[in-house]
This record gives C-alpha cells, structure tokens and sequence, in this order.
DNA sequence: CGGCCGATCCACT
DNA sequence: GTGGATCGGCCGA
C-alpha cells in the first residue's frame, strides 16, 4: 500500500532516511511498472546543512522543488550525465530531502535489464544513485512529481509502498555521507542508510 | 557572460 | 586506481 502522506511530513529526515529502507520505490513509465527495494539512502537536512543544495536557505529554479510540502520528488543532473532522485520531506518551505542511492530489483525486472542494456541482475544492479534512476526510467525533467498518488492515473507515475518488509536495527549500517568532502564538518554527520539483501 | 565544478559511473590500465 | 564523459547550476565580474 501507498505511504501515508503523513510520512513525509515528519521533521526528523534522518529518521524519515531510515525508515525509507525496505520500502519499494515503484514508477509505470508509459504503462511499464518498476520497483525496487530501497537499500541505501541519505538525509540532506535543510538550511542548515552544508552538503544541501538548500544551505542557507538558497532558492534557485532548480531547489525551489526542494521548498515544496513533503511527498514530492527532487529529481536533479548531477556530472552533467546522471539524474539522482531524492523523496521531499517536512512541510512546505522546510528544504528536507532524502537521496536515494540504492535499490534491489523487484517488479519489472526485463524492463529494467532491458534500460541498462544488462543481461543480467548482478549483486551491484541497483547500487548507486545513478542507476537507481537508470533502473526505474528516472529523469530529471520529473522533478516535482507527487510520490502519494493525489496526481491520479494521467501519465507517468512515481510512488512508494510499504509491503510490509522489516528492517531491523541489526541489518543497519550507518555512515558518513558520499561525495560530500566540500561540506566541511558536515561531511562527517552519519546521515547514510544502507541494509543488504 | 565566463569559468569552475559537482549528492557519478564506467572503461581501461 | 585513475581519468574522461558531459552539461546545468552557480558565482563573480
């Protein structure tokens, strides 16, 4: 079933972070549905936090996505060449947002080989943010879609479902974030989330 | 308007 | 282990 709306609008997106894993990230791009369960993410705290693209309350086009009520996605380039997608969260004009990084494979397999031009799954299918978004047919042109299905059934579609799947705090692993080295002090926080399955 | 660089990945050595 | 791909965002002039 979907995720309440009310998940998203939690204040504490390290907790939203953690308990993100296990879920299934699910999209239908042109009619085609794909999902995956999410293994690894990171928190991105806002105004406060060096490693955000919203540090000190910055506003531009592209992280005015980021401003928005929880529940919606922030799909952004990254190197120019890799579309890295992150779930919204706390209320509106509070800039929280929740990277995913990685996910196994679940519904839509074929179609998600057939994106990669893989033959096969492999352990590493699914590990790194820009394969997530290869895998589930990611771009950044959807930045701003709503992930709680207020959207209906008119066009693509991108939500998140709890199937029940536990994560316990023994399969946990916690870390520093990746790629943040600019962030200073706050490249050290243990905002990453990562279980394997 | 110019220039630097990034929440990465892959091929190649 | 390393470097190239590749281009939009951002900042300073």
């Amino acid at each position: 079933m979907y995720l309440d709306p009310a998940f998203y609008l939690r204040d504490d997106v390290v907790m939203i972070a953690r308990d993100l894993l296990g879920k299934y990230l699910c999209t239908e791009i042109n009619g085609v549905v794909t999902s995956g369960i999410i293994t690894e993410t990171e928190a991105y705290a806002g105004t406060s936090d060096k490693a955000s693209h919203a540090y000190n309350g910055r506003r531009t086009e592209r992280t005015e996505t980021m401003y928005r009520k929880g529940g919606v996605a922030y799909i952004y380039l990254c190197y120019g060449v890799h579309s890295l997608f992150n779930v919204v969260t706390n209320q509106e004009g509070v800039p929280h947002a929740v990277l995913i990084r990685g996910i196994k494979p679940a519904d839509g397999i074929p179609e998600m080989l057939n994106r990669t031009g893989a033959a096969n799954l492999t352990p590493k299918t699914g590990i790194g943010p820009g394969k997530v978004t290869k895998l589930l047919g990611l771009h950044y042109s959807m930045t701003g879609r709503d992930l709680t299905g207020a959207e209906g059934k008119a066009g693509d579609r991108i939500w998140i479902e709890d199937r029940g799947l536990k994560v316990y705090d023994e399969q946990l692993r916690i870390s520093a974030r990746i790629g943040v080295d600019y962030a200073g002090e706050d490249a050290k926080l243990p905002y990453r989330f990562f279980i394997s399955l």
